[in-house]
DNA sequence: GTCAACGTACCGGCTATCGGTATATGCCGT
DNA sequence: ACGGCATATACCGATAGCCGGTACGTTGAC
């Protein structure tokens, strides 16, 4: 792994609480992040095809809803192992590069929040 | 901006504190990453010519060390309040996801805890 | 003379993401 | 019936960012 991006990190953090068709997850990280992130579907299935093959997803099982099929995929404990070292990367990251503002007096208080 | 990536967000991190030349940051960058971030040149030019182009990072100036040229960069108050938002996006991430494994009964103790 | 560290800079290739499109079904309004 | 939208999977060309190697030049150790 080591460092993915954005849309990666959330598709693997939607699927984190329960598994999720293909569309599904999409919604999820839509709301996830605000509206914010709007994984397109190229990036999506891509990115799912890939971490099934790094194992860090599979399939979970497949259902025909109105004719449409639903693959359901499912987070994996490595892929659970994964996200969370992700957690820890970002948060070491954030600490270092917010220790580093502070050094320098370019931290400004976070809006809304107490300096 | 919008999500960059580790090594980008490393050589913001670097001169969040002080001006550093080209060499200096790759240095810096290893060892605020614990030897885990080794940045190739290729990446550091590149990203450092893109980040000038965005107008995050400035040449400070050049001087001149027993004939070797040392050019030395400069984050912009611009650069320092993107990289401000990279670490509240990465805070956000972090604890949406760590939210979402706990939710999940996924979250394990950190690694050398309790297990 | 060779090797390593310093220091900037270019190049080819790879991967992940973007943006668009193809395909197919069901629902709604007209 | 017909068009348009949401659902749902899947492919494709283009782009951006990073990797790995290399080029070029100086200084110091062996």
């Amino acid at each position: 792994m080591a460092a993915v991006q954005e849309p990666t990190f959330f598709i693997l953090t939607a699927l984190a609480e329960e598994p999720l068709h293909g569309y599904g997850v999409m919604q999820s990280v839509s709301e996830l992040s605000a509206g914010r992130l709007k994984l397109r579907a190229g990036t999506l299935y891509a990115a799912l095809d890939r971490l099934t093959d790094d194992g860090l997803v599979v399939v979970d099982r497949e259902e025909a809803v109105d004719g449409r099929l639903r693959r359901y995929y499912r987070l994996t404990d490595d892929g659970a192992a994964q996200l969370q070292a992700e957690v820890e990367r970002l948060r070491t990251n954030a600490s270092l590069a917010a220790a580093r503002l502070r050094k320098a007096g370019r931290l400004r208080p976070a809006p809304g929040g107490a300096g």
